[in-house]
DNA sequence: ACAAAAGTGTTCAAAGTACACCCATGA
DNA sequence: TCATGGGTGTACTTTGAACACTTTTGT
């Protein structure tokens, strides 16, 4: 990059839950013992939106991620030869299974994190837990079939607070936002209903 | 730019009220009949908030406007060597004001854009919809000092629905929006008390 | 039998919505 | 005096929050 331009990159920042809890996925970054997340350069001939799927898929190879346009970072560096600016991503993969490297760390400690990733973690976070509460977006996080109880347990991790059983049950029956598939998961004691979600695409719905 | 790089360019959005009608900024391009929204190239050295405030104040001289980041554009186009990823930046100014040969339009009847500027326009008045909903930012579009029935009016035009007049009042004195300055305003009929914004920066609060 | 989790309704408080009258002013 | 628009309060409905017991199953 010559010094009177402007790069383009993507990064993307990949969540999931691990036993509950809302973890990110990494990449070591170079000899350091820094870590960040993936991305890299976008080619002419390539999309924003599409680069960012390409780096998704070649660390964390699933089809159904939800992904979604973050905001663009970049301030100017110190070297002007380095300047990129960054577009970053949120996904949403259901189950935190790894590939190529990348390591799963809690959303509460992460590793030193390099360039700005500390700026663009935070603004991923925020953005989940904004679109847990109007949207249902946490078909993103969860598989189906999954309990209620489960269900729970997600929005409870992300918004750092408890919820009342009741409560929750009716408001997304209420709202449609799962459904019941007819069938209970038999477990350690009682059997618990099964659902899976009404819509596996954005829509909008005013949740608590 | 050369065909294995991809620039960097901001947009600006400039929305404000002309007689109570959202209005928005546009520059004719070049020799068509096509208008596009304020931008250009990012420099190295500057950074993207930064360019958008300079294109806002070099076609609006205005030191008080609300910007803030919307969304990065850009699929590949055709050409790829002109491949440019542009983003974009909504800011509001209080009194639609004209200068360097920007025009503004009412913006459910806006001239053909340019580019990809229709989808930017959208985006761009989809945000403000949904902020005015939960956060103070009509402070970007009304200058201090203000009746309610201006307010209301503000809000009526960008929501697109009607408001109770009381319920309205309630609302935004209770929650602390706007605080009376103890004057009124003489005008056609019965004088009016003024108002002006507790909060000049974004916060968040559910109105309706 | 007991521990652990799942299912189920009701009550109360708060917020939102609908609605009508009087008054001050300038013309 | 009248037309216009601004100011004010109440009743109703809807939504959200709190809360306890019974049932099922595996150990």
């Amino acid at each position: 990059m010559s010094a009177t331009s402007v790069g383009v990159a993507v990064d993307v920042v990949p969540l999931g839950l691990r036993d509950w809890s809302l973890h990110a996925a990494l990449v070591p970054v170079g000899t350091t013992s820094r870590f960040a997340f993936p991305g890299g350069r976008v080619p002419p001939e390539e999309s924003l939106d599409g680069a960012a799927r390409r780096w998704l898929a070649h660390h964390l190879p699933r089809k159904d991620a939800f992904v979604e346009q973050l905001y663009a970072f970049g301030e100017p560096g110190r070297d002007p030869s380095s300047r990129v600016v960054s577009v970053a991503y949120l996904a949403l993969v259901p189950r935190t299974e790894d590939a190529h490297g990348v390591q799963w760390f809690p959303c509460d400690a992460m590793p030193p994190l390099a360039y700005d990733h500390g700026a663009v973690a935070e603004k991923a976070l925020e953005r989940l837990r904004a679109k847990l509460s109007y949207t249902n977006v946490a078909f993103g996080l969860l598989e189906d079939p999954f309990t209620l109880a489960d269900l729970q347990r997600t929005y409870e991790s992300i918004l750092g607070r408890e919820l009342d059983r009741r409560n929750f049950r009716k408001k997304v029956l209420g709202l449609g936002l799962v459904v019941p598939i007819g069938k209970r998961r038999h477990g350690p004691h009682p059997p618990a209903d099964l659902f899976r979600f009404a819509e596996r695409r954005l829509v909008a719905m005013e949740i608590g």
